[in-house]
DNA sequence: CATAATGGCCGAATTGAGTTCCGCATCAAT
DNA sequence: ATTGATGCGGAACTCAATTCGGCCATTATG
């Protein structure tokens, strides 16, 4: 059959809604991936086998895109975090740019709109080290200038949540939008 | 043996050095926590009940804080990341800013240094449900502005991750620091 | 409208991994 | 030098992951 060579080209997702228990799977799942298919199974309604069939549809969907340690920083000594943006000239998604990849204490790069180009979320041992960073930032080619905040305090960091705020409250002096 | 008590009251880190095999272990569990523990202990060069007793302890001491499914935003509908900068009069950290963490569409909040006082990482639907959160921030009393960075792309989006950098290529021009 | 086909679920059985136990080697302290 | 503690490896045991076959519901089809 044809068809299902396509089916594999096609996309790398195959278009599969996930459905109200897939959600549920996902939050059990981004809480502890350590729990046995007969718990999750009994947590959302399903048997063991069920809910392992899920999980590999949501694995091999993609919605699963992996299942890893998350480690406390300061156990591995990289108590500061802090975020940096950067202004370039030109446009700032360079390939020198992103070779700050290689980094492991680069963990986010992303391009936004907004009043600088790029933001960068580093976590580094010290201060020294993140002026380090900082230097080999500014010895990139068409980078102008870096503001950095540094965090004092964490009190919120998770993983991505699969539930989704279904009516925000709206305030009373807000006009409907027309769309 | 008081003793015994002693050491579960006093902490919750052990006080464990990490060392170079348990770092190995941490980068290979980030990179995937579901291989066995035969296949861990190969790559690290430790038997499976090694392996495993060291993937125990890190547990225990907390160095890894959970193991937990990464979900694709897309899978979820959340395909809008945003950085929102909260400007407040006198000290930010207020019960009711922080109640904003019952949003599952927020991920993040920080206290941070530098010309804003908190700074928070969301993943909304669209920008609608953006502007409901910022709706819901700008009713928070005591937050008198929220600039917003909304992610063009996303290039790196990584856990953290166990290895440093030894040593940052020191920059010509800059002189050696005192300390 | 009836019927075939698909997809998802469950129960039972098998395979494989997680886990425990015990002896040994290494290192530190007495 | 001896003793104690700690971490490792090999083998055995227990439990979970995985597969299989049959059932039911829904959807497509003649």
């Amino acid at each position: 059959m044809d068809a299902e060579t396509d089916d594999i080209q096609r996309n790398k997702h195959p278009a599969r809604e996930v459905d109200a228990i897939d959600r549920k799977i996902l939050g059990v799942l981004v809480e502890d991936a350590t729990i046995s298919y007969a718990e999750l199974g009994e947590r959302v309604g399903l048997s063991p086998p069920a809910a392992h069939e899920r999980v590999k549809r949501l694995k091999r969907s993609g919605a699963i895109r992996a299942t890893s340690a998350i480690i406390d920083p300061r156990a591995v000594k990289k108590p500061l975090l802090a975020f940096v943006h950067i202004d370039t000239r030109g446009w700032g998604k360079t390939p020198e740019l992103m070779a700050v990849s290689k980094f492991p204490e680069v963990e986010e790069i992303h391009t936004v709109a907004g009043d600088t180009c790029m933001l960068l979320k580093v976590r580094t041992e010290d201060t020294r080290a993140l002026e380090g960073l900082l230097a080999r930032l500014y010895d990139t080619p068409g980078v102008t200038s870096t503001r950095s905040y540094v965090v004092l305090s964490t009190y919120l960091e998770r993983p991505v949540q699969p539930e989704t705020t279904a009516e925000w409250p709206a305030p009373k002096h807000m006009a409907t939008p027309v769309y």
